[in-house]
DNA sequence: CCTGTGACGTCCC
DNA sequence: TGGGACGCCACAG
């Protein structure tokens, strides 16, 4: 997507290494609560988009799917446990980062149903 | 300033 | 159980 490439609009060195959660492009704290939760997630576990929102407070879904789009590729957070409240992962407009989250989702033991679902129940984390 | 878009979610049928 | 209609809202152009 376009807007990974946010971080030369924000005036970041583009060749700095990419570990800690970068501010939104307007400059709030907002997005880096965001990827600190998500930093949460422990290895083998899923969360969703609605419940991180939740968590985080004061953000909707949507957003948090919009600064989980802004990471950079290499990034530390673990954007791949995040999925949407179906179990399902949510589709790419363009890239193959469907892909890529199934496959690292697997490596970490998670498993899909017949129908390409993750059991929430099972695999779903629901702690702070 | 206005408009279209999307890594979402809830409701309703 | 599934799919469509909305609501939502930050961003980009």
């Amino acid at each position: 997507m376009a807007r990974i490439t946010s971080s030369a609009a924000n005036g970041l060195k583009p060749d700095q290494p990419v570990e800690d959660p970068w501010n939104s492009s307007s400059g709030d704290p907002l997005y880096a609560r965001i990827y600190a939760s998500v930093l949460r997630i422990p290895r083998g576990r899923v969360s969703t988009y609605g419940y991180i929102a939740r968590v985080v407070g004061e953000c909707s879904a949507r957003q948090v799917g919009y600064a989980l789009a802004a990471l950079p590729e290499g990034s530390r957070v673990p954007w791949h446990r995040v999925i949407n409240y179906k179990g399902e992962i949510s589709g790419r407009k363009h890239g193959s980062g469907s892909n890529d989250q199934r496959q690292r989702l697997r490596a970490e033991g998670i498993a899909f149903d017949f129908k390409g679902r993750i059991n929430l129940q099972r695999y779903g984390w629901h702690r702070h």
